[in-house]
DNA sequence: CGGGACATGTAAGATGTTACATGATTGA
DNA sequence: TCAATCATGTAACATCTTACATGTCCCG
């Protein structure tokens, strides 16, 4: 029974809608890429396909031209699988997301890019805006209320957290400036 | 069988070090606490309680004092367990740790300032500063290579990574300068 | 013709999630 | 006394990790 899709299969699917691909080179990508910090293993990448495919995401690509002759099975996205990803990007940012899975946030923001018209791109970053300076704000009352009791190599390691958010607050405010009135052109 | 110790038993070990809580108590702080993301369910951190005991790491403490009635049963770190510390804190950093779990990694620091003398607490932050200036290198290699065939979205998400391990460089050099000469105090 | 990369998959085992079960204590 | 909180635990389930199995193709 489908339960609830993964990261790890969200992952998968925005891959496969910027290019089909069989599982062997989606297993090459982790491996070689810095985002997304997600096992190149096959025990996780072929049943996760595997579940996609019985969600109706993917499908495999018609034996077409290039079938270069080994067991390759290239994987394309249906119509179901790009609604589920539009799906993904509209939905409202929850606070355990920005907590610890900011990674996924970032891979959201790229196919929400690719996915969606320029109006809704905005939304988006108007909710990952809110959303992370939202947990920047309770972040520092934290800090407020509990550095002077932590020993220094812990207000430190908080003021790390804190800084990281910081950051990523900076460069949210930079994608907006970027989308903001220059979305569609000539 | 002991098995490898996960991040979450090394999580609770380094909050009974502090400080000699019972289950609830520890599950009470990972739900109040921003600090590492583990969860506070009852199935994870019970089970991972046990684990520790049959390691040696923990074991109830005394009926003693404030027994304060109810079930509870208050958890304390063995000479054992502040050894394994130890040695975590020892360890090499290795590369999959600074890719995707800094957050174990910045308790580890804490952790490693709480047990630790200066001269080895230096060399744990030298090693850490070294381990994310290579990761950053990378990451720096991989944009130079590939951000040209990103789409602008893609770009900027692989830039916030990037100034993530550079705002995380930036607080370890304050660490280091920090417990750099005013080591032992008078 | 043999080794290494390509390519897909399964099996065993451990961990974590969710939901439930159980019971004591406190306070309204 | 009723509900909420404190407090520990288990059961079912899904997922991930690690290791193995299997077979094809290319190149030296």
């Amino acid at each position: 029974m489908p339960d609830q899709p993964t990261a790890l299969e969200y992952a998968l699917l925005g891959l496969l809608l910027q290019q089909p691909a069989s599982g062997y080179q989606l297993r090459r990508t982790f491996a070689a890429t810095p985002m997304g910090h997600h096992s190149d293993s096959p025990g996780s990448i072929y049943p996760a396909l595997k579940r996609m495919t019985r969600r109706g995401w993917i499908k495999p690509a018609p034996p077409s031209p290039a079938a270069n002759g080994r067991g390759t099975q290239v994987l394309a996205p249906t119509q179901r699988g790009r609604a589920a990803m539009s799906a993904l990007c509209r939905r409202p940012i929850e606070r355990h997301e920005v907590m610890h899975a900011m990674e996924s946030l970032w891979l959201r923001f790229v196919y929400a890019a690719a996915l969606l018209d320029v109006t809704e791109l905005r939304a988006f970053i108007e909710r990952l805006r809110n959303a992370v300076r939202e947990y920047l704000t309770e972040l520092r009352a934290y800090y407020r209320q509990h550095a002077k009791s932590l020993p220094p190599a812990g207000q430190i390691a908080l003021s790390a957290g804190i800084a990281i958010y910081e950051t990523q607050a900076r460069v949210i405010d930079r994608a907006r400036r970027h989308y903001s009135k220059e979305g569609s052109k000539p």
